[in-house]
DNA sequence: GCGTAAACGAGACGGTACGTCCAGTCTTATA
DNA sequence: TATAAGACTGGACGTACCGTCTCGTTTACGC
């Protein structure tokens, strides 16, 4: 016999609108011009619901996250057999993004809310091409010998993202031949 | 006879008060807990002398970090002629800046001001380790022979500063073998 | 054959639970520090359980003011035969409680509610003195001959009960007299 | 040479747009459906500038009864020489704004805010009918000869204001004759 | 006894207002 | 004209309760 709690159980219906909302005008106004009651507005929802089930704004751009409403799904890291030339196209891809008007915005913000919650950073590091896609196909690289078997994963991972963010905060232009000049890097 | 505004110059001593109290707030409080009014009755000075001066809190920031006051000056990359081993010794520093206790929330806070401005992302990344001496190392390892001819420098110095900035965001807790492993990616 | 609702009977014990919370709240907070959600809370009770059978915190009060857990016995006006003496004497003590540490708040709450539901206000005219024991008295009075048999016995009662609240509401002083003065004032 | 105070001075429109819209959401609302929020929007002044110097609803509300604000001054005692006529008289108009529409909300609201401020109480029977007015009007009447130069005059109006307070609370319907009574009760 | 209808506890929900904080602008008097 | 002081509008914060609503559980009548 399953221990219930009692009352009215979480409205999924309401979760969902607050989830909405906020993956609406975190696209549309930034991290930093998001705000509570804003999305309690335009989710048709009271404050109170919001504070009951998170923290915090960055809470809740963080669930998002997870569920994905935030990042567009076009940046996994294809598998063609061609570790390099894969690399090279999916981080071409995430570049673009970065030079597509309101691009560079959504990075932005996307650091600005992980600077108040490490599980965003995490889980940026992981979206934005971390443990399920970009480390998972360094591994598979491995197994196609086209990486050392003791190659530090991880750290290329690291190495490529962060450049990402980097340039995404320095508002740095981006050129052609850029990201076959950071894969060339992190792979030797 | 130079052309000369009539009135009172601008007050050289209220500058360096705002400017000394940012650093002092930025330090204590981090970036986003920071307040322009806060500032104000820190440095005893009015919030409108702020705003003459500068045009928001990133600004201020920007140039507290131009000025050096936010960044430990311990940074610096050495060079004994070994650019692997300049590189691991430097690098280690700077990881043990974010293991230090309140060093991860400077770095954060850093980040933070930079998603606010560009200009802050530019200088985060030459103070950290970028133009003046990043950059330069390594084309005196090139000048050594220790790095090719044609290695992209600027990338090199991207994917290893990036790192680290991916680090404070998802609050990754540190190892010794971390550097290593990190200049090993991007030396090759 | 009586007609009888089906269902669960209403929980006297929750009742009770109810009505002496609010008693209790009532008198350690005061009227306008009492809340349905801290009455439910205190009595061990759901919110609706409150709503299903009281319209409103007022009626509340009301129906705790009725069962006499508001005010204490000790006001009723005693009958040694002098009215004058009986009245000055109950009065005595009517001003003595306003005096008393906390009594003041009593007061005062007992208003706050009244302005909120004249019900409150009738019973707490009765209550303080009214038709059971201050209008009774006064009718004694004209029995013994110690009142014109056409005295006004409602107005009487209502100026000394009204300058009760009066002060009360004023926050004045009661000095010993005082008493004496408003009896001699009514009774001419 | 005078101590001054720096800074802008208090807005005296700003003041004066915030009592008025006071007095009006007063007349019209009743003091329990009165918010800071709705004299802000009400005044077009933000809510801090009412916080600034305010400490309450209650004192807000303070200051327009002194102002004169919310009480009618048609209830001013006239002095023909005839006390107890003049009395009867007030007493007949005071009565008459309880009787009329609203009227008995406009009280019941007056005595709702002084429980929550003992000047206000204090204020009301000022207003009501008390220093300046009533007793005034009671000692002209000792000078005449119409009343005993020893007469309590607070009290005596004390007990006439009273009992229109408790009049009020209890939702008394108002009878012609119930003014010649009262006055006869204290008058003797 | 057994179904069923009401009462009950718990508590989620859409709202309103609270009192505070800070942004950015403005108005003074002084230097 | 720059400054310190500080009042101003505006807007979001996070909290407290409101009164309504859905749950699953309990209770006692009427079949």
């Amino acid at each position: 016999m399953p221990e219930r709690r009692r009352g009215a159980p979480r409205s999924e219906a309401a979760r969902m609108r607050i989830l909405e909302a906020t993956a609406r005008l975190f696209a549309t106004r930034g991290y930093d011009h998001l705000t509570i009651e804003g999305i309690a507005g335009e989710a048709g929802v009271a404050k109170q619901t919001i504070y009951r089930w998170w923290r915090s704004k960055a809470a809740l751009v963080s669930e998002c996250l997870l569920e994905g409403m935030l990042i567009p799904d076009r940046l996994l890291i294809p598998d063609t057999g061609d570790l390099r030339a894969d690399l090279v196209d999916w981080l071409d891809r995430v570049l673009g993004v970065l030079a597509a008007p309101g691009g560079e915005g959504l990075v932005r913000s996307l650091i600005a809310a992980a600077t108040e919650d490490p599980e965003i950073g995490r889980r940026l590091r992981a979206s934005l091409g971390g443990d399920e896609s970009l480390e998972g196909r360094l591994a598979s690289g491995v197994a196609a010998g086209q990486l050392r078997a003791d190659a530090p994963l991880a750290e290329i991972g690291e190495a490529l993202v962060g450049a990402v963010l980097l340039r995404a905060l320095g508002g740095i232009a981006v050129e052609d031949a850029d990201a076959e000049r950071l894969v060339a890097v992190v792979l030797g």
